[in-house]
DNA sequence: ACATCATGCAACCCTTTGGTTGCATGATTG
DNA sequence: CAATCATGCAACCAAAGGGTTGCATGATGT
């Protein structure tokens, strides 16, 4: 929920995959989004898991096969809060080189 | 280096604290930046060098203090990554929106 | 010189994490 | 109904993470 918990969930080679994959805006099952990843599907699950508990998406049951899909909304959360950082540090460097010069 | 490394290192709330300190622009020692972080200096340490192996700051010793400033392009960089994942997810979902239209 | 301050390094500890295997269960297909 | 497919759950394991304490060292202040 956190921005960090969003951030921890992100700080991951294979979650990071997983979440270009699901770029597609399509719904994709565990075994699908296991293709290509080399290790288990449960690992996958528990990467999605953890994915899911931080927001970042959703899941549905369809049938025998668990869907996911991206939940954006805090990708762009995350997105501003980096955004902000940078402008903040800019504008109290340029506060700081004005303070020298004066 | 990687975009993901990036993102583990923001991934914990006293790192992140501590990003926002640094935001102030100065070059803060680690004994300046435990004040208030309730655990001991040498916890503040490592995360500091966590954050500097991610390339979010770098230090410079000054007399017998080590002093850490924020380098913000690697937060630049994280932010434009989640900038285009954002967007592609939006593209993607146009199309499959169109898609299912036609 | 001496006391103190800021730090680094190493050892240690407990918890979390990333990964696996084995088995049970509910849906699908033939 | 039988076989198979997709998944969940639990146990387990090694490695990494977050934290501490103790000690050594180099810089500062008196």
């Amino acid at each position: 929920m956190s921005n960090a918990s969003v951030f921890a969930a992100l700080g991951d080679a294979t979650r990071l995959k997983l979440v270009s994959r699901l770029q597609s805006g399509r719904h994709l099952s565990i075994a699908q989004l296991t293709r290509g990843l080399e290790l288990t599907r449960q690992g996958v699950s528990k990467h999605l898991h953890v994915l899911e508990q931080a927001g970042l998406v959703s899941s549905k049951r369809v049938g025998r096969e668990t869907r996911f899909r991206l939940r954006p909304d805090r990708i762009v959360r995350a997105r501003d809060y980096l955004t902000r950082a940078a402008a903040q540090w800019d504008e109290a460097v340029e506060r700081l080189k004005a303070a020298v010069e004066g």
